[in-house]
RNA sequence: GCCCCCAUCGUCUAGAGGCCUAGGACACGAGCUUUUCAAGCUUGGAACACGAGUUCGAAUCUCGUUGGGGGCACCA
């Protein structure tokens, strides 16, 4: 490689960042960092009818979020700035000049009526829609003067009649179209702005990108862009076209059928490790059995050569375990302070640290999301709201009452309260009452949590400390009948 | 309709002619462990779309069929 590395993810600002988008501007970062080089971020907001407002802003945290850092783009601007199209247009205005120059584009001057009917034409007679090159002919004098008299125009790219064009793609391979296929394209817009595909050509160009790693829906309009570099007499850079990622029913990722905007993912309490350790997955592996990943060793193992062709779809139990998993490889500490605000907006204040750090260590390994250790947990910072119903019927059978008041009694009585002697006292009473310690354990867990699942008990009961055990098994014990 | 791409368990995938009676992971079933639930461990079921060729030998190469997807805008 003896080009440096420059990639770009490029993003329409029309809302919010997709996983789809995710996972391109990942695979761009990944590569380019792999290879020591610079990853860009290019907006690219040429339509402007379909401009949403703050989504750049928006786009631009989410990939933040996510740990995707661009080196240069919005904000962070380097020497081939701007990086916001619409305000390069001088530049797609200069090249869409040039090519009318060499004769590689024409002005067309067809209305979008016209445009329409002939389509309708088309499709109606079963033939591929594609403009029927109306204006390709008109003498340049002509044009020029129909131009300065204030019709309006469009630009148009001419495409050869005859022949085919084949280019390597780095993940496809051998791709070739034949020319007769390839339409017109028109290359700038009546409003002065330029279609993506003038736009893209020129700022690659110009960005000096050696790699254009993108979805694969831009496979089938490659050789046009191909084109353009050579008409322009510059050098064509690498192709990547990353396969789709795909709704259940294989069709390509889609609002409808799930969450797609990453800041969905994010909300639900899924962590940027697991969701970029996921989607890096959605069409590459490095080839041995490993699966969970960090930032950094995605960075050292990424290869193109390692992405496969088909499309992936997008699976939430996977990413569901990948989350329990990497919640796991977080310390204590950091779940700390993670789980805090999520405390306070719950309205649990004044848990001590330490006391924090004991729960989450109980609770970890049973949690998918920091959120579980509220979810599942709330009682080691709040009386029971509730208590589960089967349980109650099970468990809390009138002999229950008695039991639980004997236990409070011993326990408060008891000389200490720690793991070894509270297990001692509760299976010495079942004994004493000649019962089973699960018949004795059961019920005591329902009255402390409320619930009939979770760690240990008696390891729960240590942390919830003395005072709130007896106080709890006494007013569990009130609730029985 | 035309063009392009793709095709291994339900899903993500390994596999670049013999290592494949096809491996791993998620999910699912069973068991162990256990006060419960998880976790962990053991274990089960589960796939090379089909058809021709090439070859001593094909999941792997070629062609075709079928299926799926994408594209065909003054959207990206």
């Amino acid at each position: 490689m003896s080009k440096p590395v420059r990639v770009r993810f490029a993003p329409s600002p029309t809302g919010f960042l997709h996983v789809g988008g995710l996972r391109t501007a990942l695979y761009n970062y990944l590569f380019a960092k792999h290879h020591k080089g610079a990853f860009v971020l290019r907006i690219e907001d040429t339509d402007q009818s379909r401009k949403v407002e703050g989504a750049i802003e928006n786009l631009i945290s989410t990939l933040e979020w996510a740990g995707i850092h661009y080196d240069e783009g919005p904000g962070k601007e380097g020497k081939f700035g701007p990086y916001v199209q619409s305000q390069r247009l001088h530049h797609y205005h200069t090249y869409a000049n040039e090519l009318i120059k060499r004769s590689k584009a024409y002005y067309c001057f067809c209305t979008p009526q016209r445009l329409d009917e002939v389509r309708q034409k088309q499709i109606a007679a079963k033939i591929p829609p594609a403009y029927d090159r109306h204006c390709r002919n008109i003498p340049p004098e002509e044009a020029q003067k129909r131009k300065e008299s204030g019709e309006p125009f469009v630009v148009r790219m001419k495409v050869p009649m005859t022949g085919e064009m084949t280019f390597e793609d780095r993940i496809r391979g051998k791709v070739t179209i034949a020319h007769k296929v390839l339409d017109d394209q028109v290359l700038l817009k009546s409003d002065g702005f330029p279609t993506y595909h003038l736009a893209v050509v020129v700022d690659d160009h110009l960005m000096e990108i050696s790699h254009v790693i993108r979805g694969e829906e831009w496979l089938p309009s490659t050789p046009k862009h191909i084109m353009l570099y050579q008409y322009l007499g510059w050098e064509v850079p690498e192709f990547a076209h990353l396969p789709l990622l795909l709704n259940p029913d294989k069709s390509k990722l889609s609002k409808r059928q799930g969450d797609v905007a990453v800041e969905e993912y994010r909300a639900k309490g899924y962590l940027k490790e697991a969701l970029v350790n996921f989607v890096a997955f959605l069409g590459w592996n490095p080839g041995d059995e490993r699966e969970i990943f960090t930032l950094d060793e995605l960075i050292k193992e990424f290869s193109l050569e390692r992405v496969g062709k088909s499309g992936a779809v997008f699976n939430i139990e996977k990413l569901n375990w990948l989350n329990q998993q990497h919640l796991r490889l977080k310390s204590n500490e950091e779940i700390a302070d993670a789980l805090q605000p999520i405390l306070t907006s719950a309205g649990i204040s004044g848990v001590e640290r330490n006391y924090l750090l004991k729960v989450i260590e109980l609770m970890k390994e049973r949690v998918t999301f920091i959120a579980d250790f509220i979810e599942l947990g709330d009682y080691f910072f709040r009386d029971p709201l509730s208590f589960d119903e089967k349980g109650v019927q099970k468990h809390w059978r009138p002999e229950a009452k008695r039991n639980l008041l004997k236990l409070a009694e011993r326990l408060e009585q008891a000389a200490e309260f720690r793991l070894g002697s509270i297990e001692s006292i509760l299976r010495s009473l079942a004994d004493e009452l000649g019962v089973n310690a699960s018949a004795l354990i059961h019920p005591t867990r329902l009255a402390l949590s409320g619930r009939v699942v979770g760690p240990s008990l008696f390891h729960m009961m240590e942390l919830l400390g003395k005072e709130t055990v007896v106080k709890r098994l006494r007013r569990a014990a009130e609730m029985i009948k």
